[in-house]
DNA sequence: CAAGAACGCTACGGTATAGTAGCGATTCTT
DNA sequence: AAGAATCGCTACTATACCGTAGCGTTCTTG
């Protein structure tokens, strides 16, 4: 990091960006026009065209710069890593623009191949983190070896999902404990009823 | 039934309503545009106006009309009775019309109040389904008292939503049977975990 | 078959948006 | 400080869309 200061352009660039991205959060990619992105940011709409060569691009670029990547902990504790796993996603995606992205994405991700590409590889890459947590447990002997990793991963990821996007509530860290302690019941039981780990 | 054959005026509007509700699904609520339903449909744009004042409410009884309500069933076993009202769901939600309007229905609902009332409305009868067959079931002792139906109905809903709008794949019977049984393992558990019911 | 209702068509007005051209002003680099 | 890159501004083209007016045509109904 030689280069503490951004030149001008780079300046400019990232403003435009924080800018769409704002926009699309507020009012979705269809609405989002790059007249509103040149008076908001005070960049002006040719200089816009200067940096994107077109909006789809710009959008792209914008929710591309918004994605956050959570961190997968290793505590031993399968309960403990998925808590700690959801509740990064979370924080990272559904609490911040991303999340009010979400809908307005995925529906332009519809029609537009690009976003389309950028949606799904973030969706799978979000499955990746809770998949690697528990395929890490059942390497432990924590879970049974046939266990079906992509139906638990939905199981799980499902109802957090679920309640962001259609019922428009907070995902709580009391939400994400009451749903990954629901759902590894059941998982816990058919293997080692008797061996009731911590608490 | 007396009148079987509609009007000519009935025919049209419904003819309009239909192809609104096929262009809805197919590009969006906001690519939607009145010519393109002029000029699938047949119908001159200036006669779908004279059927519907805006394009907003055309949009909206467009979708209303796509609406099925399912039937609860009483079979006396909670799992059967959720895996028919899920199934029938899905049926009728996902694998419809509704079910590729549902994204763009439910970002555009953010943005249109009227659109927002159509789509909450739906959204909280269809978990009152779920929550009437759960709440039987408690009333016949098969589920604790204290069980957090609304989480429950969450658990249930939220699987099998994802599955559909984010990962864009089938909501299969096989899958509905396999949320219902997964979840309903941890609640059976951990009330009753020796009366393994029939099966 | 006559009268009225409903429809189709063409042509608008008004607005919003994507994207571009040209030029003067500003800022960075050397 | 001079040259070069970058930026802001105004103006513009082209397109797409909503919603309306007017008029001739078709369908329904009594």
């Amino acid at each position: 990091m030689i280069e503490a200061v951004p030149s001008r352009s780079e300046r400019v660039r990232q403003l435009v960006l924080n800018t769409t991205a704002e926009l699309v959060a507020e009012v979705g990619v269809e609405r989002t026009t790059i007249d509103e992105i040149a008076s908001r940011s005070g960049v002006a709409k040719t200089t816009i065209y200067r940096h994107f060569p077109s909006k789809q691009v710009l959008v792209v670029e914008a929710v591309h710069a918004c994605t956050h990547i959570p961190v997968v902990t290793d505590t031993g504790s399968l309960r403990d890593d998925l808590i700690s796993c959801f509740s990064g996603m979370t924080k990272a995606s559904y609490e911040g623009r991303l999340g009010d992205m979400m809908l307005s994405l995925m529906d332009a991700a519809q029609r537009d191949p690009e976003l389309g590409r950028l949606v799904r590889a973030q969706a799978e890459q979000r499955r990746r983190f809770a998949t690697t947590v528990i395929e890490r447990s059942v390497a432990r002997g924590d879970l049974p070896g046939d266990v079906d990793v992509d139906l638990l991963v939905t199981l799980l990821s499902g109802p957090l999902v679920y309640t962001k996007l259609v019922r428009r509530q907070r995902v709580t860290e009391e939400l994400v404990a009451a749903v990954v302690d629901s759902v590894l019941a059941c998982y816990r039981t058919s293997v080692a009823p008797e061996s009731n780990a911590s608490a």
